[in-house]
DNA sequence: GTGTTCACG
DNA sequence: ACGTACGTGAACACG
């Protein structure tokens, strides 16, 4: 064992610029992008992990040009730009590294590279292991036994490294360190504007440089070379040749050192670094400074939570609480079982257990109902315990962090924690890991209290950030007068559930195999007789496009598209091809609905899907395990697994849909007057928007205009682009652009407000719905072009498809009310966007049939009405 | 875990 | 020059 120091160096640059182009997409909540900074701490922390090193230091290239940049300038004319997004986190990097206590080395008039160069050579010769970081593979020439040069890769999310001794150079490049100056002085490098020789590429100047070994020995035999036309270049060049060879020559001799003392590396976790993590909102980071901060004041409420010796005790202290105050609850329930009570009061934080006994437990929490304001974590898994009279002291902190920033991923306690109050606390994975409530509830009591504590501690503290923000934000009164009282609503859809017809469904499953089994055959045979799984994208391309030869190339990033508007295109012509689509159909069916559904089904009969509130980026309600909101609709064969979705004995479902709930809220918001008198006639609007854009008289539209209509209406609802409308009725961008064009003469007022919602959302930076919920929309400050458009696109189509999911969620409330209060017993079960599901008694039919039609098509007055189709039945088939 | 495909609005 | 329509979730293959 050797005491030999270890030295990590960092090209700031070159790493923050890798990061740049690996992380897509991050900003925090003020709008500033961080992903560079991000990307670039990951590499970091990674490398410091598996290095340990004893000293770090990052290098950056200051602004003022230098020698080699004006070499390159008089060659070239100007540097390319850095975009935007990455220029404004080179500061902030800085920022992060300084508050981290890490050396950054810089200095006018010298370049990264040479600060390296010459820091690593330095640390080299005084026997210190140098691992010198960095993008850029101009480095490796600095290779040596004791420099080891380290480039990371991000792929898709992995960060790996890969790393270069000398002997490593030599093999991927064929040449030793010193060379590979040489080689680069031939080769050129865009990205490090080093022009090379003209006509010599990496082959070239590889053989050139293994033949001859040096530039000087290249041009010493130039007259050897066969090849004519290099032979020329390289004559023609010699100056390009001599300025790229001192372009590519990293200088070790600056005259720069490295403070020792000032590069340990160690206490990197201050109290200034957490703060501006926090800053830029790097949530999983903070789990890193744990161990060094002991700030976090007020958690003390919290750490020292006591779980109470009796029921009685508990109840005492919710009983203490005062009226009109406010209380974070959280309650462990799993399988509508309840597990252990938290209450927080902000004072003090208690826990009691629920296994022993659950009711009375849940008569405790029930009492405060009404008295005190209620703020929850997920509020809808807690209804079962909740008093359900009204949401109106209901808080749901879930719901509240996600109309904050409805583009998360997931809200968890912590996050919420971190984010909203500025508070580090342990996660549900870190305290319980996997393990259920029940199961903690029996093994780890403890363990159960402190996560439940923490839960009610973060609800009852973040009440206040959260609600100001709300308010802040004007969407309080979206809160509570839609998003609070929906949550009760999709509790009791959710526990209501739908009955299946389990015997029907399997039934269904086995006739679809019969058939698929036939396709298969005949596929394989048809394919040669070789066996391969149809259902892999990846066999299944080799054996059309490349054993079998079909047209229609490449199109994806991992090999061939066979996706179905590919294969459609051959199917005429192909009759393995039509089976494969006929066999996908099948297959699809049997495993995504018939089997994937059947195991939803409960011991009631019936399937409870989960509502999910917080998920879109719009506002629109989700649904999974099953998703119910995707259950085949288009096609006859797979829509007849509807018939298996029945009603109860004794009621008949209801089944009521917005008509093109979108297009007239287009209309409403955009104020169109030719748009609204379209709908004052009640007529089929694509017909009519065909008559207007193609001049032809009603009744004398043709069904192709009418298809495009119908196309370019629903193009303006995504955010319209002459080439998504294109790909859409494969005709030319141009003939679409043209569609458009005599799309906004008809409807100007359209133009003007889909202009309009650009260049507000631009401006503010996110996109607003009528009832005033926002979509952040950090792309359209991109200066990619495709994320750019993209961000246009999504402003284009958030506040429109938000909308009208405001309005049938203000529908759906009304509609669960009314049933309510009029004392039927016929129940809201299914949501699936513009469509709600009413299991109704035969007895209430009428009753409903009004309540359901009358609430949808008053949630919203809007300059158009809205109109509702609706059908009864013996199953969803046929109430559709 | 990610990518592809396809079901719905 | 860029190369997509908007919003979801599930199954499957594959590394």
């Amino acid at each position: 064992m050797t005491d030999q120091k270890k030295l990590v160096l960092i090209d700031g640059h070159s790493i923050l610029n890798r990061a740049f182009y690996g992380v897509p997409n991050l900003s925090n909540t003020q709008g500033l992008h961080t992903n560079a900074v991000y990307g670039f701490l990951n590499i970091m922390f990674k490398i410091l992990e598996e290095e340990k090193p004893d000293y770090l230091a990052v290098a950056f290239d200051v602004h003022a040009p230098t020698f080699r940049h004006q070499l390159y300038e008089a060659y070239k004319g100007t540097r390319k730009a850095m975009p935007e997004e990455l220029r404004e986190q080179v500061p902030v990097m800085k920022d992060v590294l300084r508050a981290m206590g890490i050396v950054i080395v810089e200095q006018a008039g010298l370049e990264a590279d040479d600060i390296l160069g010459t820091l690593a050579k330095k640390a080299a010769a005084e026997g210190i292991q140098v691992s010198l970081v960095s993008g850029d593979r101009d480095l490796l020439q600095i290779a040596d036994k004791s420099v080891k040069i380290r480039i990371p890769k991000t792929k898709q999310g992995r960060t790996e490294i890969e790393d270069y001794y000398p002997e490593d150079v030599e093999r991927v490049y064929q040449v030793t360190p010193a060379q590979f100056i040489d080689l680069k002085a031939l080769m050129g490098d865009a990205s490090d504007n080093i022009p090379g020789v003209p006509k010599v590429g990496e082959k070239t100047a590889a053989e050139l440089m293994v033949r001859y070994g040096s530039l000087e020995n290249i041009y010493a035999h130039v007259d050897e070379i066969e090849k004519k036309s290099i032979r020329e270049s390289l004559i023609a060049n010699r100056d390009l040749a001599d300025l790229s060879r001192t372009l590519a020559t990293i200088r070790t001799d600056c005259g720069i050192d490295l403070d020792y003392e000032a590069a340990r590396a160690e206490g990197f976790f201050t109290q200034e670094a957490y703060e501006l993590f926090k800053r830029l909102e790097f949530k999983n980071m903070l789990s890193r400074f744990e161990a060094d901060t002991a700030e976090n004041s007020g958690r003390e409420a919290v750490e020292h939570f006591q779980s109470c010796a009796s029921l009685e005790e508990f109840a005492a202290r919710a009983e203490a609480v005062e009226n009109g105050g406010t209380v974070g609850c959280f309650l462990a329930v799993e399988k509508g079982r309840l597990f252990g009570a938290a209450l927080c009061s902000g004072k003090e934080t208690y826990f009691y257990p629920g296994t022993s006994q659950e009711s009375e437990l849940k008569s405790v929490i029930r009492k405060l109902s009404g008295r005190v304001t209620i703020s929850a974590f997920d509020i809808k898994k807690q209804y079962d315990c909740l008093c359900q009279e009204s949401t109106d002291h209901y808080f749901d902190i879930l719901i509240a962090a996600y109309l904050l920033n409805p583009l998360k991923s997931d809200y968890d306690l912590e996050t919420i924690a971190a984010e909203h109050m500025g508070l580090m606390i342990p996660g549900r994975a870190e305290i319980l890991g996997k393990m259920p409530f029940q199961e903690a509830a029996a093994s780890v009591p403890e363990k159960l209290a402190q996560y439940c504590c923490y839960g009610a501690f973060v609800a009852a503290m973040s009440y206040e950030p959260l609600q100001r923000k709300l308010e802040e934000t004007g969407m309080d009164r979206l809160m509570e007068e839609i998003e609070m009282p929906l949550s009760l609503v999709l509790y009791d859809m959710e526990k209501e559930g739908v009955k299946v017809r389990r015997e029907e469904l399997k039934a269904y499953g086995e006739a679809l195999t019969g058939r698929i089994g036939e396709l298969e055959s005949s596929i394989h045979e048809q394919a040669g007789g070789e066996p391969f799984n149809i259902n892999s994208p990846k066999q299944l391309g080799e054996v059309l496009f490349e054993k079998m030869h079909l047209p229609g190339g490449k199109k994806t990033k991992t090999g061939y598209s066979t996706a179905a508007d590919v294969l459609e295109k051959l199917a005429g012509e192909y009759p393995i091809v039509k089976d494969i689509l006929e066999y996908r159909g099948l297959t699809k069916l049997k495993s995504t609905y018939a089997d994937g559904l059947a195991v939803f089904i409960g011991e009631d009969d019936r399937i409870h899907t989960n509502f999910n509130q917080t998920i879109t980026a719009t506002g629109r309600i989700s649904s999974t395990e099953p998703n119910l909101q995707n259950i085949p609709m288009r096609m006859e064969l797979g829509r007849r697994i509807r018939k298996v979705f029945v009603p109860r004995e004794g009621c008949e479902l209801m089944d009521a849909d917005y008509s093109q709930i979108e297009l007239r809220v287009l209309a409403h918001m955009s104020g169109d007057e030719q748009l609204i008198e379209a709908y004052r006639t009640d007529q089929d609007i694509h017909r009519i928007t065909a008559s207007k854009v193609f001049h032809t008289p009603f009744d004398q539209v043709t069904a192709l205009q009418r298809r495009n209509a119908k196309a370019v209406n629903f193009g303006i609802v995504y955010g319209i682009s002459s080439f998504g409308l294109s790909q859409d009725l494969s005709i030319t961008p141009k003939e679409a652009a043209e569609y458009i064009e005599q799309y906004f003469a008809t409807y100007p007022k359209v133009k003007e407000f889909l202009d309009g919602l650009v260049s507000s959302a631009k401006e503010k930076g996110y996109a607003v719905t009528m009832f005033g919920r926002r979509r952040p929309i950090p792309e359209l400050a991109s200066s990619n072009f495709m994320q750019r458009s993209f961000g246009e696109r999504v402003a284009m189509n958030s506040p429109i498809q938000g909308t009208a999911a405001d309005i049938i969620k203000i529908a759906m409330i009304r509609v669960w009310r009314a049933l309510r209060e009029a004392g039927l017993k016929s129940k809201l079960i299914l949501q699936v966007h513009d469509e709600l599901v009413i299991e109704t008694l035969l007895a209430e039919e009428e009753a409903v049939r009004r309540i359901l039609s009358d609430n949808m098509k008053e949630a919203a007055q809007l300059a158009v009405t809205l109109e509702v189709d609706l059908h009864t039945g013996e199953n969803w088939y046929e109430a559709k």
